[in-house]
RNA sequence: CGGGGAGUGGCGCAGGCUGGUAGCGCACCUGGUUUGGGACCAGGGGGUCGCAGGUUCGAAUCCUGUCUCCCCGACCA
């Protein structure tokens, strides 16, 4: 009988299954404050690989990186009506400067440190962003500003999860300003394109790009799209977003320049970010019944070795031995990046060792005892392919050095691997084909288990149209993902309204 | 924010109805036996029972308030 790592299974409690995994795993804790997390070094580390590999393809597109205050002040909101009636419900507010103690020798609020303007913690920097590129652009050529800042925001939400929807979370934010609107697009679809590829490449998380429907826009926005995942309950992530704006917050906060002509125009802007959330993405998208699989890219460590420590003379030797294999695969590339290498001395059990690493889901763990000490070899497990077929761990025995040879391929190999994993997963589990929405609520009767999506031909219907298909929707607790890019053309009529169709788009439950 | 559930050593839980100052498993420490796959035996340490009030001679247990977490719903970049 094959025992997993965790004792909650996905196929038994999915939710129950993403908690365990995320303690058991040492990803991140309570904080005992609502809504807020203490991520811990192992999630925290898988952090700071997406950033530094998210921060160089920034870059690489022409961004630099800034950083605006975390504080707003209130009347910045009072500039876009929509915008402020998208945050208004979720938003921190500082009110007061100053404590006091009170008779019992408790601390309160000092009632007498009233701050004239309230402030807000940042929810978006839109607002902010927008008065300084206000100051920053005079002229034509003082465009396009494009930046990016990396930086926590709080939004005071109802119902929070790890790391898909906490009450702070830490993003990147990337904002910015064209002389026309062609450019404006074309800067977000490109950014559009960045997070697809950094999310299939880096994450080893397949996803679709599209854009979204009106009524799921960003408040503000003239257009947004979005990347979405498929978690392996065949809900939908929205995994990162880029707004077009268009004229919207430059007319509100008077983000004008003087022509070639020496006219006056308003500058086109665009915002578009991507967070911790994605953490939350990669635990659903790779994670097992014995924990994550970290794809190697993003892996704080890529090879664990596990000296088995026995209190004993030979222990020594053994150390010797991985403190040399250590520094050997230190020397190794893979990816183009140094290979990052633990060596793991501590003083617990090397069993229970290798199921820490296990649920932490480092890519290959090494263990190595005395008998491999004396016969030159390691042996290796990999992450992603556990167990033999017969419900027995996997371990490889190979020699050192060929080990030493492989162990960059092999961390290749498994990034790989996760992502074709995940790509399967997504592709067979999108169906097609709906005429009636008859059939499709059927269809969603008969597969409540497991629906996964559905692509279907529509209308683009706007306003009230729309908010009223959306209510059919959710009715089967579904909504709408994205209107993917890449689709193939309409040939049939909206299944909502029968009229001829003028795109297809994705239906999903969500998280 | 509405409905439901829950907070007791690091983790998972029992006890609570019928108040009498805490118990189990795992983990941890010590000693011993084991040793290539999540070991065994013996001994031991650790908790003012989320927090604050109240009732009482006495509260983990009863009452009130409050904080946090989980599930369902509403809401949502």
């Amino acid at each position: 009988m094959k025992k997993n790592a965790l004792s909650v299974t996905r196929e038994n409690d999915f939710a129950g299954w993403y908690q365990q995994l995320i303690s058991e795993a040492d990803l991140a804790e309570e904080s005992g404050v609502r809504g807020c997390m203490v991520m811990r070094p192992w999630g925290y580390g898988i952090w700071e690989r997406v950033q530094f590999l998210m921060d160089q393809r920034i870059k690489q597109a022409g961004h630099e990186n800034c950083y605006f205050p975390l504080f707003i002040p209130l009347s910045y909101f009072a500039k876009e009506a929509e915008h402020v009636d998208g945050f208004a419900k979720e938003m921190a507010v500082v009110t007061h400067h100053r404590l006091m103690k009170d008779e019992e020798d408790g601390l309160v609020v000092d009632p007498d440190a009233k701050l004239e303007e309230p402030l807000v913690v940042r929810p978006t920097s839109e607002t902010v962003i927008g008065t300084a590129f206000a100051r920053w652009v005079q002229s034509w050529r003082d465009l396009p500003v494009m930046i990016n800042q990396w930086a926590n925001v709080v939004r005071w939400e109802m119902r929070t999860r790890m790391f898909l929807r906490t009450s702070e979370f830490l993003w990147q934010e990337g904002h910015t300003a064209h002389a026309d609107r062609e450019e404006a697009m074309e800067e977000t679809l490109n950014i559009l394109e960045l997070y697809r590829s950094f999310s299939e490449e880096v994450l080893a998380m397949p996803v679709i790009a599209g854009e979204k429907p009106e009524n799921e826009r960003f408040p503000g926005a003239d257009a947004t799209y979005s990347i979405e995942a498929m978690m392996q309950d065949g809900k939908a992530l929205q995994a990162g977003t880029s707004h077009f704006l268009g004229q919207t917050f430059s007319k509100a906060q008077n983000i004008r320049f003087q022509d070639k002509e020496g006219q006056f125009q308003f500058a086109y802007t665009t915002s578009w970010g991507t967070s911790t959330r994605l953490i939350g993405g990669v635990i659903m998208t790779h994670g097992d019944d014995d924990g994550l699989r970290v794809p190697p890219l993003i892996a704080p460590y890529q090879i664990v070795v596990i000296p088995m420590l026995r209190d004993k003379p030979e222990d020594e030797a053994v150390l010797d031995y991985c403190q040399e294999l250590t520094k050997e695969l230190t020397q190794l590339k893979a990816f183009d990046e140094t290979v990052r290498v633990k060596l793991d001395k501590t003083g617990a059990k090397a069993s229970n060792k290798r199921w820490g690493w296990v649920k932490k889901g480092a890519p290959l763990i090494l263990e190595i005892g005395p008998r491999d000490v004396s016969e030159g070899n390691v042996s290796m497990i990999r992450r992603d392919a556990l167990y033999k077929e017969n419900g027995k761990l996997d371990s490889h025995i190979l020699a050192k050095g060929d080990f030493v040879g492989q162990a960059a391929g092999l961390l290749e190999d498994i990034q790989s691997r996760l992502h074709g994993e995940a790509s399967e997963r997504l592709n067979s589990n999108i169906t097609r084909g709906f005429s009636e929405f008859s059939e499709l609520e059927a269809f969603y009767k008969e597969n409540k288990k497991y629906p996964g999506w559905l692509e279907v031909q529509w209308c683009r219907a706007t306003g009230e149209e729309l908010d009223q298909i959306e209510e059919r929707l959710k009715k089967l607790k579904l909504t709408f993902r994205n209107v993917p890019q890449d689709a193939a053309p309409v040939d049939g009529n909206c299944i909502f309204t029968g009229k001829p169709a003028v795109e297809r788009i994705l239906v999903g439950k969500a998280y």
